[in-house]
DNA sequence: ACGAAAATGGTACTTAAGTATGAATGTATC
DNA sequence: GATACATTCATACTTAAGTACCATTTTCGT
């Protein structure tokens, strides 16, 4: 019973140096446990060879029933372990990581219909404002309509009138910052 | 030694219903391994009594060499448990979602200078364009750099020339679509 | 300091833009 | 069918835009 409590001790100091060493291992991923234990393992195993053999012949019959029950003993923490193995789960920890990506917007157009139907354009007028916005002439939307002049003009002055400002210039800046046109 | 045996497949079985019960019980976060191991340990030692408070009087003196080792074994059996709980740190295994999150890219302005620069303009040209491209008048432009309309004219008709338009309007057109201003 | 380019301004002119008004025709909506 | 609105076109006019040509002054690089 003596060398029992003297085997605890040891087996006290190996397992903290085998801890301060799976600690400052750490730094390789994956199987710090496995290693760690295998060299508890054979530590102990070592320690027990050492202590034992120095004193083999006298120990071997009077403290029989000792040994027995430190092979007990290291057998069950070995089994302690495979147990605890079996019943800590990996733990899962999902960390979301919010990555802001850039995406390239492409200098895509959406019509901002609400402030296009507050201007109460006709449907001629519309597409004479479309015209307008491309940069063209009175003529050349007519041509493009296959309309005379007159009505373009007639168009434009009722687009001028609706849109509230004073020329062809300043239907495209507005209608640039209303986003009804591209 | 025949009462070990038992005593071991009963934990085996115990093992397992404790086994189950954590992987069920898996949703709830955190201390599982310790509640675990609680109720394998309580679950262990309440067998233990139960088997052995029927036949005590029998087997308190025949087998107490038995129960002595059976005692070291279960104590072994929790020493290992802890010993792997030292060693197996918690393994975190982190797993990184990355989730897009689209920026809205404020239609932001930039100003496209290599084609800037093939159109030549001087200086004044260019506050001229500008504020062509708010939509101003001639008479505007005039009075907002202080100059005259005869000035204004003749930097319209320059920027008309460099652009290679013929109007304020396809200026302004021409302007956007070149990228030279908002 | 000199020359080239830029900046400013003027006059005269042409053309396009925009206004005002009216009218004929088409098209829904009740 | 009457009404309201949209569409088309025309005439006459005013105004702004744009052109052409010239002149003066300023700025800037070598």
């Amino acid at each position: 019973m003596a060398y029992f409590s003297g085997l605890w001790a040891k087996n006290i100091n190996a397992l903290s140096w085998v801890k301060t060493n799976s600690t400052t291992a750490s730094g390789q991923s994956g199987q710090i446990g496995f290693s760690s234990l295998w060299a508890y393992g054979i530590t102990m195993a070592g320690l027990l060879l050492l202590l034992k053999w120095l004193e083999w012949r006298f120990v071997i019959i009077d403290h029989s029933i000792a040994i027995y029950i430190g092979l007990i003993a290291l057998f069950f923490t070995f089994f302690g372990i495979w147990v605890a193995k079996q019943l800590l789960e990996v733990k899962t920890q999902t960390i979301v990581v919010e990555k802001e990506i850039y995406v390239p917007v492409t200098p895509e157009f959406v019509l901002n219909e609400i402030e296009l139907k507050k201007l109460n354009l006709t449907s001629r007028e519309w597409d004479v404002l479309q015209l307008i916005t491309q940069g063209k002439s009175n003529t050349e939307i007519a041509s493009d309509l296959y309309l005379s002049t007159s009505t373009i003009k007639t168009h434009v002055s009722n687009i001028l009138s609706k849109l509230e400002v004073k020329s062809r210039a300043q239907v495209m800046e507005k209608a640039k910052r209303l986003k009804i046109t591209p």
